[in-house]
DNA sequence: TTTATATATTTAAAAGTATCTATATATCAA
DNA sequence: TTGATATATAGATACTTTTAAATATATAAA
């Protein structure tokens, strides 16, 4: 993993909305309506969108589609490598 | 730890320089000389100086002025600290 | 097919960050 | 004490990020 990837997730994680949203997909097996979520952050629906996308575009959470809404899933692989990597550093 | 705490030291780990740098310092025993950090980087003193700041900001690293120079050491607590709630999250 | 709901995209404003130049402060060395 | 070197601070500018309003798209339900 370059440096430019660990730049990229720990960005993703430098937001307590982010770590809120991530805290709620594991609490709810990756379960998360957007406006759920509104309520939760107590943001505007595109706002929560920007900041999935932003985890998505990490590489740290997988969306899969079902239906309107979406299910996430932490990507393990690039986790476990993001932690090892800092462990190393 | 709170989510604002894992927010700040996930912020200074969000950048490619400060990445160097910490990687500098684990080389050196924590010795980094503004001057030589500069060429390592390429950027101006101001902005390693500024880099240092967040990073010891962030609880990440201690500083321990030597003479005219600093000498830096990973505050293992906060580091350990940091990767097991992420590794918890 | 029409209407309602969920999420995404675009655009714009506000806030935050990175970087530099210029300057200040601290310490060493002569 | 004076001159040189190391680091810090202030101020300015460019860049990035966060957020929301408005709008678009996709899917479900009637």
């Amino acid at each position: 993993m370059e440096l430019k990837q660990i730049e990229k997730i720990s960005k993703a994680l430098s937001d307590v909305n982010r770590l809120k949203l991530l805290q709620y997909m594991q609490k709810n097996q990756g379960k998360v309506e957007c406006t759920r979520a509104c309520n939760l952050l107590d943001l505007a629906q595109p706002s929560i969108s920007h900041h999935i996308k932003k985890l998505v575009e990490s590489g740290l959470i997988n969306q899969h589609k079902i239906g309107r809404n979406y299910n996430y899933s932490l990507n393990h692989e690039v986790w476990d490598n993001y932690l090892l990597r800092l462990q190393n550093l």
